[in-house]
DNA sequence: TTGTATGCGTTATCAC
DNA sequence: GTGATAACGCATACAA
């Protein structure tokens, strides 16, 4: 049991003003300084004046604590990310928050480090009552909300981005792994490559297995030999990428291309290659995954397959409200279209 | 007024749980189940068992909202960041979070995207019980807090990092700007450089006007004709820094060296040599700010300006616990040090 | 060691 | 249109 430290006793700083004392200073009662303040119709414009003029020259605003216990929701929702840094999730962020804005809910983002305890922690203490809803970017099913989800009770309020939750019924947002990877494939088969090597990410990841089996069948449907496609895994960092690019093209006929399971893994593929003296596209193509903001930025402009990510945000968010409202998301997993961004990393092979 | 929205009539799951259902199932009362769960010492081991037990086979969680109300107290702080994406603040949060997390406490993470409304948004939202105290990054002072801080009265509860505020007395941990500007000029110049620029950050920018000052100082005492020192400023973006360079290198005699405000300006700054054919750093040096993970990465690898990020975040939540245990922290304004990173961007002028 | 009762600051129900 | 009051779920002072 993960006990409740309570540290320092709270030292209240300055007696915040309330409610009931508004009501004073206005001579009104608390019911009526409380629908002033919600904006309901049944209190006359004068008092809602003197109200609203009372709590701007007190400074006061609604304690939110106390409105969301007696409202018995919040009008937030958690994100929960793997790795507030990872420069993919600002967009999906953005997404989230727009819709989220427009229908009057605020997002917290809660950073979990990829530690499951962390999650749980975040899931088990914001659901009780902070929170209405979750949204895991990318993330693992939280323990305690593992049981919950297992019966087959009404849906909890929470939904997934990007990566599919396994075993779980869980709305889902994200996009066609295998497809995307495949039209990277194709496009260097059209330029001409035979042989193309993937650099995966880490094995048991489900983005990792969709990517890898859309390589392998693109690899099929063209028709090329399977001993000339060959594959590393690893992480989705730069460091990674220069491993797998080092084994990778240390073969006796090593791949004219590769294709990357992230933006980073290209950059560090690129890096491997630049070691061995050779060049980016002329020497290796190379294509990345996400277009995150540096890939373009990069030199030479790396070509990547983008994601949606704004959209995918945006329709997280709309799953969850629809979640929140009790209806049944239908469908439950939405499945968003990628692009393949060419820019400077991709050209025919060279010998 | 901004008032709130309520959007759909919140319908509620499941009933949830509550402690009166585990003193039901247990026999014992509220009052002893709370002792039982808060770890107090004065109930007998047998019962805190016994109402673990239950309190686990229900599934049960503390209501942090009602606790929260009842305690007066979150034992959370929010985070506000201007934009999470940006890969500097991942290190800081970092530091943030080891620090609360050690002292009980929990950080929740605001997305400002540098919008005052924002910011002020969730300074109102959030501080009036929802979390305890509040650490702006990088961010300006929320508009519903600079009142309560103007008034001599004791400090509210909230800490800034990075940026410095003005006109306001806020317990800050930062750098020292100038320093470590200077302390790149003084790298160029002891390689031979004597037409240093300086690409800067949007003016009007605390952290801005620090580096320009240092970049100025740092000029002056080399000796150096200011006349071959031009500086342009954008934001700290990479095409703000293309930008800047472009006009930079376009004069009749233009500078060997360029210091920028920030890695991603630097990376601008190359894109900018690049069109023109100048290869860094042997036609330019370039100098970074921040050393962000990217900067490592780049090709060539980019010499620059270490932030202690993590060191940061924790000090930066270290004052906040002590404003929150009532204390005065002293000093209530830490700097911490940088250091010059070199790598691949600076070399002695190549005319 | 445990139970009873009260209040944290709101909002909603029901009177008026 | 406004006021009294109960209840949201919990933690603690006080009693036992």
């Amino acid at each position: 049991m993960n006990r409740p430290i309570r540290p320092t006793p709270p030292p209240r700083h300055r007696a915040r003003i309330k409610m009931a004392d508004i009501a004073q200073m206005t001579g009104l009662s608390t019911a009526t300084v409380s629908r002033a303040l919600a904006g309901s119709s049944r209190v006359r414009p004068a008092t809602r004046a003197q109200v609203e003029a009372a709590a701007l020259a007190a400074g006061y605003t609604v304690n939110r604590v106390a409105a969301n216990l007696r409202l018995q929701a919040s009008y937030a929702v958690l994100v929960l990310l793997p790795d507030v840094s990872n420069p993919f999730f600002a967009d999906v962020l953005a997404g989230i928050d727009q819709v989220a804005h427009e229908a009057g809910y605020g997002i917290l983002i809660g950073h979990t480090g990829n530690d499951p305890a962390r999650e749980d922690h975040h899931a088990r203490q914001y659901l009780t009552g902070s929170v209405d809803g979750l949204i895991l970017v990318n993330g693992h099913l939280p323990a305690s909300l593992v049981a919950a989800q297992r019966s087959s009770e009404p849906a909890a309020p929470f939904v997934a981005v990007s990566e599919r939750l396994r075993d779980h019924r869980v709305p889902t947002v994200g996009i066609d792994n295998g497809l995307a990877i495949a039209t990277a494939v194709e496009h260097l088969v059209a330029l001409g490559h035979r042989r193309i090597a993937h650099a995966g990410g880490p094995l048991g990841n489900i983005l990792t297995e969709e990517r890898l089996r859309g390589f392998q069948e693109a690899i099929v449907r063209a028709g090329l030999d399977p001993r000339h496609t060959p594959v590393r895994h690893g992480d989705f960092a730069i460091p990674a990428g220069e491993a797998a690019a080092d084994r990778l093209l240390a073969g006796r006929r090593p791949p004219t291309a590769i294709v990357c399971a992230s933006d980073h893994i290209a950059i560090g593929a690129m890096r491997a290659a630049r070691k061995r003296g050779l060049a980016v596209p002329r020497d290796l193509s190379v294509v990345g995954f996400d277009d995150i903001p540096f890939a373009a930025a990069f030199d030479p402009a790396i070509s990547t397959v983008r994601q949606p990510r704004f959209a995918m945000g945006a329709a997280a968010m709309r799953l969850l409200l629809d979640v929140l409202a009790g209806r049944t998301p239908d469908p439950d997993e939405i499945v968003l279209p990628t692009e393949l961004v060419l820019r400077a990393t991709t050209a025919p092979p060279g010998d």
